[in-house]
DNA sequence: GCCACGAGCTGTAACCGTCC
DNA sequence: GGACGGTTACAGCTCGTGGC
């Protein structure tokens, strides 16, 4: 591609490529969409129509460049000029498995030697030649750039001057970020990962799914002890051993399911691998002792089963047919088609796939996995509505909001109030609900934040069985998309088993692993519950009958209605006065939102022209009033309240009247 | 096949700052 | 004070992941 386009040329890629960089560099191979930093980077721009006056003194860098990037931190993010965030290389590369991959030369520089960092080392590539797919992308992801004071976007140069550009030394020392501006809840949850990347590096670690150090294998060997007092080594059947006698350079020379090794310092030093295809294949069997199958689809029956399990965590999950065609056996013998969740479009002329009603519900403690199947017409039991509704029985499973929300649609009348129940008021209050549905992957997230990587999205139950049980999780489709309409033969209520009894072995693991290092883990923090408290909104009604649209905003702790056809104030501006209102400092709302302080100073002003300046309190005048400087552009674009907080709090306010009209 | 969710990319309105 | 152009924030889209 040209010069001018979005993606470089070969070429210059090709420099990139053949860079022998640094780890602590980051970029070496581009593979994904998205340009990575890691460091902040100053930026000069010399097109022809940038400003005149640089924003930001710059040490010297390529000057035939029409862009140079310098690793030295931005003296202040106010400093830092950018331009709008530019998509850079494009790769036909899924964007989530881009993975900057380390040169061999990586290796020279420990993970455990990067300070203030968390993510993994580089998948190393050495020596295969087919590279492994099935690692779960949030197991080898690289983080994003960690949390600095920077303006949201991070050397996001613009790819028409990156083409052709030379990557100097100085670009070197550049890594790999998305070019997704960093949210605010991007830099907390960053800062909250360099935290505990901070702690877990104090620690030593014998998660119990990776490999053991052998000085303390041969302790925890068949040993561990869980909370309750239960032995739960033993449990792992004579396959894990087979794992455990692996020796470490077996490992090496692997790939696939990366663990992390920590040493007895508790760095973070190298990682291994495993491939997921020698990991034995996840039973329940294989527990000790071993749990209870019992599948029932009599609703007496199963309310004394369910009434059977124990504790406050189950195990939880749900099975219902994706929409199609399934052949099912008739009792005299023949094979009927019948079409399951199909409806027909007129539209389209055509059947619509959609989803087939729940027709199988799992539950399972420690001993006993209850398989309820409700198949086309059963209702839910109600020991099963007692356990969904209840608070504090944690239900277990990976996207189990997605299950809740599944039985929401199914069995509304179960978990949604009836309609006698609105009140007047603009929300509904929705009394039930489907409550303690426990995120598995969120909980891994929690508790092995380093080991799960950055971001929020979803783990895999599979992904998780591998990593906390070193085992696989049979997810085919033969099974997985089946018709759980009718009777299960075997090996569908094998899978059911295996799929609820797994989220509590895991579940188990991240316990035992959260006890071990002293990690407090408050459940409530990974629920997602499913209560339908959408608020519906009812228009107010206006003095003459007619319904009129109002808006109800909150900001802080206070709520304020403006009037019909008030236009309300954007989210950012809300936010920022919000904040205002519960105390913090502009400067400091900039900081930790990212922008500038002119910006939050006009954000809180540009609210309050719409929600009035009696909005704040006397004291919360004076604040505003004393943090925004008189000579600021804010003021010159809120001449109005200006004046309103001139007369209140300036002395000289009449002397100066004239002056604040001309401001 | 469907659904839900999160991450990354992109267009654009709004904002900021300078010039006349 | 208006015009202008660069900068910033945000909404909406696409795509990939997970679930069945």
């Amino acid at each position: 591609m040209s010069s001018d386009g979005i993606i470089p040329s070969k070429k210059s890629k090709g420099i990139l490529e053949d860079l022998n960089l640094d780890l602590e560099v980051g970029i070496g191979k581009w593979e994904g969409k998205a340009v990575f930093t890691k460091e902040p980077l100053y930026i000069r721009s010399i097109r022809p129509n940038a400003p005149k006056t640089p924003k930001t003194s710059q040490p010297s860098g390529s000057s035939t460049s029409p862009i140079s990037i310098s690793s030295t931190p931005s003296p202040s993010p106010q400093t830092l000029s950018r331009p709008r965030a530019v998509p850079h290389f494009t790769s036909p590369l899924p964007r989530t498995t881009a993975i900057p991959t380390a040169t061999p030369s990586s290796s020279k520089t420990p993970f455990s030697s990067r300070r203030g960092t968390t993510e993994p080392p580089p998948t190393q590539t050495f020596g295969i030649t087919q590279p492994p797919k099935p690692i779960h992308p949030f197991f080898n992801r690289t983080r994003t750039a960690p949390p600095t004071s920077q303006p949201r976007y991070t050397a996001h140069y613009s790819s028409t001057e990156a083409s052709s550009t030379q990557p100097s030394q100085e670009s070197q020392t550049t890594s790999a970020s998305s070019s997704r501006a960093p949210s605010t809840l991007d830099h907390n949850r960053d800062r909250e990962l360099d935290l505990l990347a901070e702690e877990v590096g104090k620690l030593h670690f014998d998660y119990g799914y990776g490999r053991v150090p052998a000085s303390s294998a041969s302790q925890n060997k068949n040993n561990t002890i869980n909370s309750s007092g239960q032995r739960t080594g033993d449990a792992h059947d004579k396959s894990k051993s087979k794992i455990e006698e692996t020796t470490p350079s077996d490992v090496e020379s692997s790939t696939g399911v990366s663990f992390r090794q920590i040493s007895s310092n508790g760095k973070l030093q190298s990682k291994s691998t495993v491939i997921p295809s020698q990991l034995p294949m996840f039973h329940y069997d294989q527990y000790s002792p071993k749990p209870q199958i019992a599948y029932t689809s009599s609703t007496d029956e199963a309310n004394d089963l369910l009434g059977c399990l124990k504790g406050d965590v189950l195990g939880f999950d749900l099975e219902w047919p994706p929409g199609g065609k399934y052949k099912v056996t008739q009792p005299d013998g023949s094979v009927k088609t019948v079409r399951i969740g199909m409806t027909w479009s007129k539209e389209k002329g055509g059947y619509v796939f959609g989803q087939g009603r729940t027709a199988l519900m799992q539950f399972c403690d420690e001993r006993l996995v209850v398989l309820v199947h409700l198949g086309e017409k059963m209702d839910i039991p109600s020991k099963a509505i007692e356990i969904l509704r209840s608070p504090k029985i944690y239900k277990l499973g990976v996207q189990v909001r997605g299950d809740g929300q599944k039985l929401l649609r199914d069995f509304p009348q179960h978990f949604t109030p009836s309609t006698s129940a609105c009140s007047s008021s603009e929300t509904i209050p929705y009394e039930v609900g489907i409550k303690g549905l426990l995120e598995l992957s969120y909980l891994a997230r929690g508790v092995d934040p380093i080991g799960t990587g950055p971001g929020s999205t979803l783990i895999g139950l599979a992904a998780l069985s591998q990593r906390y049980l070193r085992k696989q999780l049979d997810k085919s489709n033969d099974v997985r998309k089946g018709n759980w309409v009718e009777v299960l033969d075997q090996k569908q209520k094998d899978y059911a088993a295996n799929d609820v009894y797994a989220s509590l072995q895991i579940y188990k693991s991240l316990r035992r692993m959260a006890q071990e290092n002293n990690f407090e883990v408050n459940l409530d923090r990974y629920l997602s519950n499913v209560d339908g408290s959408v608020p519906i909104p009812r228009p107010a009604t206006g003095d003459n009958g007619e319904a009129v649209m109002r808006t109800e905003l909150e900001i802080g702790e206070r709520i304020i209605t403006l009037g019909e056809g008030v236009k309300p104030p954007s989210p950012a501006q809300l936010g920022a006065l919000s904040d205002f209102v519960k105390g913090t400092r502009i400067d400091k709302i900039a900081t930790n939102k990212g922008i500038k302080v002119a910006t939050a100073e006009g954000y809180i002003c540009s609210a309050l022209q719409v929600v009035g300046a009696d909005f704040l309190t006397d004291e919360e005048r004076r604040r505003l009033w004393e943090e925004i400087p008189r000579d600021t552009y804010t003021w010159k674009r809120n001449r109005e309240l200006y004046n309103v907080l001139k007369k209140e709090f300036d002395s000289e306010a009449g002397s100066e009247s004239e002056t604040a009209n001309d401001v």
